[in-house]
DNA sequence: TGTACATCAGTGAACGCGCGTTCACTGATGTAC
DNA sequence: TGTACATCAGTGAACGCGCGTTCACTGATGTAC
């Protein structure tokens, strides 16, 4: 005795409304549940420790239906690291859009609340930095140089620092970048205590004064 | 036909001279010639896509002898995080002891030869330090952690930073340590041009005089 | 509007492979007398 | 020194398993007329 199978729509797809859903926006959503899916699994091993196997399994559809999306996981992963890449320069267009008034309070409490808010995002940056594969850390690398440079020209505009060179700027501009994607493995390794939170708080805003008092007395050449 | 097998030397510990090696000194080596064909693999892959046969199909022994030896994989990362962080702790130390005329590019310098020498450690532990398994990377932070309280101390030592709060001091630590493993990761990256390596150090000596900078000005509280 | 055909996202069976781990073994090394 | 026994690092066959990938397929959606 087998039951009818029904209308072959995917299951990860079931329909919420009647409405009508073009085959394209079906498919788009399915490739995102994948990308959902690894994201969630990421959360407890590295993109080299997952198989094609289990994120299709989580994201409810069969193994062969993967290549419809992506030729390899490490395809996947590229994907995933300009998805994560999106939410981190997000982030800080918006930081930096708004007016600071203590602007590296601000921007740690910044920092942290979007670490929290999309913590698989800023895991599986950190954790494919230098972990995952070639073509992934690549395109993480990319997206960081394009973020310092960012940076560097946003630093150009301060009062103080008209005068330095576009060498110096970017160096400037990579040192906080550094120091902040430190501070996210901090926020996200630090424990359930509300005290370590602070700490970790605490020694971030000191850190990034430190390298402000830096800049503020550094001889351009 | 079959080739007499001759006596059960594992052929990893072909005796080189005639000398007696008691067992106890051939398990050693066995053990240790696990540890080098892991870290040779490692230049190529993580951990985590790293298997068992692998690594014993690279020392020259048989895989079920591996659990002689450790009890899993990670067991063996654990014990190959210990190795690299000695190599990482024994370079700071000796660069400590040496007296600087400047001590800005004579540490960055020692960086560069160490990392040069030393590569497949540096290269596991960035790798490892946020990708690999909770228990290789509990091992690294445990070290790091050590490393920025010893550094600490000695910047306590420094005649300018005598009335600085531990606290205080453990954070100048942590954000050089934070620098110098950036730096590693940079000359880790570092392509075969020797302009590249020329402008790599360049950056780091100027963002560790940045760093300087700011501890001259420091406000201790 | 209807009809006939093309497209293609998702299915399910099947494959060969390398994996981690078990087990009983071998024989050189170590120890007790 | 010689003998009898214990130890244990390394062996080799065997296992069951999940893996990535192939293939022919289905049937809802899309398109041409």
């Amino acid at each position: 005795m087998v039951t009818t199978a029904g209308p072959r729509r995917p299951s990860t797809l079931a329909p919420v409304t009647g409405a009508v859903e073009s085959r394209q926006e079906r498919k788009r959503r399915t490739r995102q549940s994948l990308l959902d899916a690894a994201l969630r699994l990421l959360a407890d091993s590295s993109l080299a420790g997952l198989s094609l196997r289990e994120v299709t399994r989580e994201a409810g559809i069969v193994p062969t239906a993967f290549y419809r999306h992506f030729a390899s996981m490490d395809e996947l992963g590229v994907a995933l690291a300009e998805e994560s890449m999106r939410t981190l320069r997000t982030m800080l267009r918006d930081a930096r859009q708004k007016p600071a008034d203590d602007a590296i309070k601000g921007s740690v409490a910044t920092l942290v609340a979007q670490v929290r808010k999309h913590e698989p995002h800023f895991r599986f940056l950190v954790r494919e930095r230098y972990g995952g594969a070639a073509e992934v850390r690549r395109a993480i690398a990319a997206e960081l140089r394009l973020l310092g440079s960012e940076l560097a020209t946003d630093l150009g505009r301060f009062p103080g620092m008209a005068t330095w060179s576009s060498d110096d700027l970017r160096m400037a501009a990579d040192l906080m970048v550094g120091a902040m994607l430190s501070i996210v493995m901090a926020l996200l390794d630090v424990g359930d205590h509300p005290d370590d939170l602070a700490q970790v708080i605490g020694v971030a805003e000191r850190q990034l004064r430190m390298i402000a008092l830096g800049m503020a007395h550094w001889h351009p050449r």
